[in-house]
This record gives structure tokens, sequence and C-alpha cells, in this order.
DNA sequence: CGAACATATCGTACAAAGTACGAGAATGCT
DNA sequence: AGCATTCTCGTACTTTGTACGATATGTTCG
């Protein structure tokens, strides 16, 4: 009746990169990356360290595994849909994503090679540019800047020493007394008069660059072509 | 006439923080975070790493102190000049100290406590912009637009798997032959009609993020009163 | 001048990390 | 059953940050 030892070890999911992934991801998400190390991932694996490395070369795959995994959970604009709408519902997704595995912003600057998720995504992007009748060059322009901005958010978001409009209050009170000598004055204001007084999030601001971005993009189209018809030619 | 032992250690340079902190930019600069060490960092001061710990308290210590150096190198805005070519100015002015120093990019999300130029710094731009008639709420979103956009512009650049308009062609020819087999069909279209293409320059997309992200702002103003004179009441 | 103290240097050593090497166990195939 | 392939992991080496405490180098005061 018995198959090796214990009833138990059947249970044992075997190993696989996919599972060696997704604990990594795991433990960076409620560790950060300094928390993921080789012998903490054996460990949530119930493996010990070297048996990890017939499934990844080394640590760098499996950081480039993880970011490629982070492009996988972005949501893909579809290629029929209204542009403005669509890039909103991206960028919007990409937020979200980066908001909820903040070790991955740190990651991006340092994998330099695409992942195929990485790749899928930039195409899909630009394939919902392209029908929307974007050029080349306008498209690039496109990318390039709404990539920044939403990572940039991310960045921001997540070298905010305190999580949410409640713990900012803890943080933010003490350091405006510590700048209270005169020095700082518009950042004293600032935080008195406006990031402190209830209601501010600055989650918020986000949609504010967001909108603006796209707006001022669709300024750069050729014709929106919306009118009932145009006579043309 | 000997003063110690040999002349020569007379012109040996006391250590000190500043000198710490100088060289370990200049490893950065050269070798990447990565090769940033106690040991490395001692090397090149031509010391011994315990002695490096009389002058910071341990490494984050020094993490913290090169990204306060690095505000220091970004411009400041003039408080009373024109805001947006004083806010085009420190923007780009960040940027390229962002491209002299790309681990700093990285480094910026995991030290959340500013330093005081980081801080001196923020005080400015609120400045500037509170000048120009920005009300605290637009002041914090064109704030965080602006600093997302530079930040994000800076990280895209930093995972560019190149260097320059030349060093492209390398990178990409062999990466566009790999997706060859039909995937990514936009992304194929795109490096081959456009980024491939001599003159494009990726460098360059910055400037238009920047100015259309101006411009956005410029519309939210409540008046610009540039007219000869309103009447005004 | 010398004793006492302060400041700065650094030798030694340890813990935690990545991972090379190769032995052993498990599994599949004929 | 026997062999080959695949997977597991024990051991050990290297590189890192840094704790501890010893030395050396001024500085001050009697």
């Amino acid at each position: 009746m018995n198959e090796k030892s214990s009833g138990r070890s059947a249970e044992r999911v075997p190993l696989s990169r996919e599972r060696v992934l997704q604990s990594a991801m795991a433990i960076a998400d409620d560790g950060g990356l300094a928390g993921l190390t080789i012998r903490s991932l054996a460990r949530s694996l119930e493996t010990k360290p070297m048996s990890l490395y017939h499934y990844v070369r080394n640590k760098d795959e499996i950081l480039d595994g993880i970011v490629d995994a982070i492009f996988n959970e972005i949501e893909l604009p579809a290629a029929g849909g209204e542009w403005k709408a669509e890039l909103k519902r991206r960028a919007t997704s990409a937020r979200n994503v980066l908001r909820r595995h903040p070790w991955a912003i740190a990651l991006m600057e340092s994998r330099t090679v695409p992942g195929p998720a990485n790749l899928r995504h930039h195409d899909a992007v630009l394939g919902t540019l392209r029908a929307a009748g974007f050029s080349l060059a306008l498209a690039a322009h496109t990318y390039a800047l709404l990539d920044a901005y939403v990572y940039g958010s991310a960045l921001q978001e997540a070298s905010l020493p305190f999580d949410g409009p409640e713990s900012l209050a803890e943080v933010a009170g003490p350091m405006v007394e510590m700048f209270s000598a005169g020095d700082y004055p518009h950042l004293r204001e600032f935080a008195l008069q406006h990031v402190l007084q209830p209601g501010y999030d600055f989650g918020d601001e986000f949609d504010f660059g967001l909108d603006l971005i796209l707006d001022g993009l669709a300024a750069h189209l050729p014709k929106p072509a919306d009118g009932v018809d145009a006579g043309a030619a």
C-alpha cells in the first residue's frame, strides 16, 4: 500500500520551472527582492537550494523569468478598440500590476533581455496604435511617453515612505516638524495645506497625468475623421 | 627633513565622508552598482574596508549618500523665471544626470529617506510652480506627472540593451531575425521601418513627451494673463 | 616631557549568499 | 532485469557586509 515511504509524498507536486518562478514571485511580493534568495526559495518549495538549478540556469534567469511573468499579468489592448480607451486600460492595468509587485520596477532596469511576454505586449500596443492611424513616428513617441509615465509613476509610488493615505500622516507629521526650522517653506506649505489634508491620496495623481497625456496625443493625430463625413479628397 | 616615513605619504589626502561618497559614485559610474562593494571602495581609496566605517555607518548610508549627491547635480529651477522654461530646464538636467549615473534610478526606489539635496530640490520646484500661479492641487499634479515622466524615461533608457544609435543596429538586427518567424509582426515592422532607419535616436523621444506634457499643463492654468493687459479688476 | 584621552586605521573572523562539482536516488525504456 | 536518463542534494568554495577589538596616531594637560 505504500508507494515510497509516507503517503504524504504522493501529494508532493513535482518541481518545475513554473513553480519555481511562481514561488519566487510570492516571496518577492512579501519580503521584497532582498528576501528572495536561492535558499529562501528552496525552503518555500520544500526542497534544497541546489535542486533548483535543474530548472533554471542561475538566479539571473529567475529574475528574468519573473519580470516576464509580470508582463503576462498586464492586460493587452485590443487591436480593434478605440485607441484611447485601450491605452488607458492597458496603462491602468500595468500600473496596478506594478503596485502589486513593486520589486518588478527595480528589476526592469537591470534585466535588458526582453522575454516573450514582454515582446507580445509591445507588439499588441503597437498594433493598437497602428490600427488607430498612428504613424510609425507618432507610435514611437506615444510608446515612449506612455511607458515612461507608467513606469515612472510606479517608481514614485514605490519610493514613497508610506503605503496609503492613512499611513501618510504618521510619516509626514514628524517630517514637517523637522523642517519647520525655516528651510523648505514651499514643501512645508505643500505638505500642510495639501498633502496632509483629509481626502488627499497620492494614488489619485496617476489618472490626471494619464488623461493629460492621452489628450495631448489625440491632438497629434492627423484627422480624427469622426465627423459624419468630411466630404474628403 | 622627513615627516613620517616617505615624502609620498604627505600627499595622501585624508579620508572623509565626502571622499568616500565621491569614490563610490565613480565606481558605480563605471562598474555599475554591482561593482560597488565595500572592498572595491576601500581599494580605490587606498585603504582597508573597515576604515570606511569611521565615516559611514554602513553601506546603506553610502547608498543614501550618493543618491542625495545625484540631486545635487540637478539644476534647480529659478523661482522668478518663466515656469515652462524653468521646468523644462530642470527636467532636461535631471534626465541628463540620470543618463550619466544610470545606477541612481535603481537606488531611488529602495532609498525611501529623502536627503537634504532632495528636499531642497522639491522645495525649489514647488516654489517655481507656486510663483507661476499654480494652485496647490495643480502643483501636486504637475510634480507627480513631470517627475514620473523624467524618472520613467531614464528607466527606459537604462534598460535598453544598447547605448546609442550606433550600437542599436548590432542588437536589433539579430533580434528582428529572431522573430521573423511571424510572431510580433508590428514589432517587426516598427523595428525595420522606423527604429533601424538611419537617423533614428531613441534619445530624441524625450523632448516630444516633455513638450506635450508642458503644453498640456499650460492649458490647466487658470489665466495666462499675458495679453498686453486685461483691464483686470 | 610624559601620561591620558580621543581619533582614526585596520587585522581577523563570522554569517549569508550564489553556485561548481559530483555522488546518489528515482524513473523510464528495452 | 539492466541500463540510461533525469532529478535531487551534500559538500565546499567564493564573495559580500560588517562586528569586535587591537593598534597607531595625534592632542591635551599636568
